[in-house]
DNA sequence: CTAACGTGCAACCAAATGGTTGTACAAATG
DNA sequence: CATTTGTACAACCATTTGGTTGCACGTTAG
């Protein structure tokens, strides 16, 4: 579990702020399908789908495989886990500080 | 647990894909504190920390409360729950999936 | 009262984002 | 072979983003 830099959190959550992307990233983990099969269900451009692909990419959340003409895009839920695990550690750190509140008032 | 709309969610994570944001979060999580106090730590101009406590504001992960002249910062740590909750509907769905190839096997 | 502090907000700027169209090329099809 | 299909990529455009400076205004301190 080595440690997310800045540059890939940034790219993890950014990618993830896109509801085109994020309707994506379910659909390929429903099954996995070429980007033309993708390009199909949204109302833009091949190319702009292309582009959303790409990012999501970047960001590690899908990956692409060539079969023949087509590129297969596949999810990668790892990316999806180390996304909650950032989240995680806000929590964490809720819960440390209520603990050290909790300590105060029984010292007091 | 009334469901978020896309706009939410963007605005969730787009909040959440800057690292300043990010680092903001976990200082008031840690102790919350004024804009100015926050101000201090950073490379920037009082103005740009007061942008950013802005969009944490708009996506919820952070409020303001005035005391006095200053305007205190606290976390708000539901929005990070109901980030987690949008990544966990990602994780429902790849079980679902897992599910349904497992069945596809056993019926073969 | 005066000065300093903390904030709000507008104007401005460079860079990134999300979209477009057009071109090029490899792979499959007839 | 010629054509269609799926992809890659560049150029372009409008909008958003992340930063700046400057100014106004209420609040606290001396």
């Amino acid at each position: 579990m080595d440690a997310l830099t800045d540059d890939e959190v940034d790219a993890l959550f950014r990618a993830l702020a896109d509801r085109t992307r994020r309707d994506i990233v379910a659909r390929v983990i429903d099954a996995e399908q070429s980007v033309s099969a993708l390009a199909e269900r949204y109302a833009m451009s091949f190319a702009a789908v292309q582009k959303h692909v790409s990012v999501l990419e970047r960001a590690s959340l899908v990956a692409k495989r060539r079969r023949g003409r087509e590129q297969i895009v596949t999810a990668d839920l790892a990316a999806v886990r180390r996304a909650r695990a950032v989240l995680d550690v806000y929590e964490q750190l809720w819960r440390h500080r209520a603990a050290q509140i909790d300590a105060l008032l029984a010292e007091g």
